[in-house]
DNA sequence: TATTTAATGAAAATGGTTTTCAATAACAGT
DNA sequence: ACTGTTATTGAAAACCATTTTCATTAAATA
């Protein structure tokens, strides 16, 4: 199996090696489904899309191909709070820019908000400056989710 | 078995009622627990420091307990990762003030920042509300955690 | 091509959380 | 206070996402 889609894909495979781990076709079409998925899918969503594509892999490989992808900056991993971490290519690896969340309590639709003010990055940005130099702590990066209730959820609360 | 800590006990008692639930023993001892551990703490905690002052209650009913309390807005419920959630009073309940995290990815401590400036709490607000205009939700509450690698892990690092 | 050893999948284990169900006890009406 | 109703309870079992085990397979390297 090959990769069919450009740099990003090529540079992924090219992380493996650098790191010392091998390339296989099971990583391969993980990878592939990652740059297909661009929402935040479950490691069974993961396996789903990846076992059509090659029947061979187990779920076993899938979740050990995304704590890899995980510790090697190239997937974020996110919990919101149903039970199932939920897994996206970060920048590096060629996903979606950076982005918040809003989770609906009532029915777990999850809602990306990307389009920062300037304001609002330079705000995080000092913060995390300061964050650094008063705890001591080197940032890698920040989760922020905002918890209510959807539209469609709003106005089925009627009865 | 009766409240010790004064108004915001007898306010969460009260909320029970007001809801239709039942004021007991087990609620009250949990209760009483969650207002003593201010820190984030897992439904094992609850169980282990509840259990010390009334060993008939059960792990099932604190996780029950906590699940109402979190409905009912008094207690906060966080995920940060490590397969465990994570409870805390909400000010309406009298906890603390609320606060971001930051978690070390290779330790786990966890520590609390809450000094925000004006500047940033206004940015959070206006941010809530801008939100909730242009996706037409109803923002309850908002979690924000920064992720990185606490002053001892940077430095036990060196071997 | 042979050798080394990382990677794999199936099945079992793990561990936090939820469900089941019969027993108990809080509250309302008397 | 007594009684009936029904929410609440604990123990055990079930659940379910994730991790571990272990024998097998297959990348990478010489």
């Amino acid at each position: 199996m090959r990769f069919r889609r450009g740099k990003c894909l090529q540079h992924m495979r090219g992380q493996f090696g650098n790191c010392g781990l091998r390339m296989t076709a099971s990583r391969d079409a993980i990878l592939n489904v990652l740059s297909t998925m661009k929402e935040h899918v479950s490691a069974e969503d993961v396996y789903l899309a990846a076992h059509k594509l090659n029947s061979r892999i187990g779920l076993t490989t899938v979740y050990r191909t995304l704590e890899l992808l995980c510790q090697m900056g190239m997937v974020y991993k996110t919990e919101f709070g149903d039970g199932r971490s939920r897994y996206e290519l970060s920048e590096i690896a060629g996903g979606r820019e950076h982005h918040h969340h809003i989770v609906c309590t009532k029915c777990g639709k999850i809602i990306n908000y990307d389009d920062f003010s300037e304001k609002e990055v330079q705000v995080v940005c000092d913060l995390q400056k300061e964050l650094e130099k008063k705890y001591k702590v080197k940032i890698r990066n920040h989760s922020v989710q905002y918890y209510g209730e959807c539209e469609k959820c709003i106005i089925n609360k009627q009865p």
